[in-house]
DNA sequence: CCGGATCCTTACTGATACTG
DNA sequence: CAGTATCAGTAAGGATCCGG
């Protein structure tokens, strides 16, 4: 993430760049609430497809923020959680979900304004 | 952003799809700081295209972010700044710098600990 | 069950040229 | 100045098949 001369950007670009994906906020958010299975966190996050959710996951690992904890059974079980950085992002994820919030009920105010006819 | 039968869904989902795109963040951040003119807004988002910019902004305009005021003079003048609405997103930026912020004392950090040969 | 390998389709960039 | 149009090249994401 530095630059060649182990420098860095702004604090905001870094951040983005940690989080940049399209699905990496969503798993961030699916991870907050529980530790998971690559299965489970399948499910969980409709529309990405299995490919996808394994390279945003070991980006997620390379920027230290997804522990991955692989347990050599048969069949498989490979758990995925956040680390101690990882857990930093909960107030980004808070934020946003209060964005949400607001303009589902901004959405409703002008439903009830200019109701459907 | 409703589904067909007027429902929404998970506020973090609804806030993501608000900030989902490569560069929306990012502009959004710089919009924060200060009311841009196009131009102004290209040469301080490094490494997007005018064309994406141009999108990324119209999109935001329909999520009711941001808001274009064109001036209608020779040559022409174009300003975007934040919505009412829009400025509610600051405190998710605001999160993300913190974040960053953290990241770039932690790789410090180790790059005290591990010195270059 | 987890996920690598492959191929394919989009999305994005960079350059350049053109319009109001 | 603020875009739109086009083209070529790269990057990111999606679909499918295969293997431990």
């Amino acid at each position: 993430m530095p630059y060649q001369d182990g420098t860095f950007g702004c604090p905001v670009d870094v951040g983005l760049q940690l989080i940049n994906g399209k699905w990496k906020p969503k798993i961030i958010y699916e991870l907050l609430q529980q530790t998971c299975r690559f299965g489970e966190l399948h499910r969980r996050i409709p529309g990405v497809s299995r490919h996808v959710l394994t390279t945003q996951l070991r980006e997620l690992e390379e920027g230290g923020i997804v522990q991955r904890n692989a347990f050599l059974t048969v069949p498989p079980k490979v758990e995925y959680s956040l680390t101690e950085f990882g857990q930093r992002l909960e107030p980004i994820l808070e934020q946003i979900m209060k964005v949400g919030e607001h303009y589902i009920s901004q959405q409703k105010q002008e439903a009830a304004a200019d109701p459907p006819s």
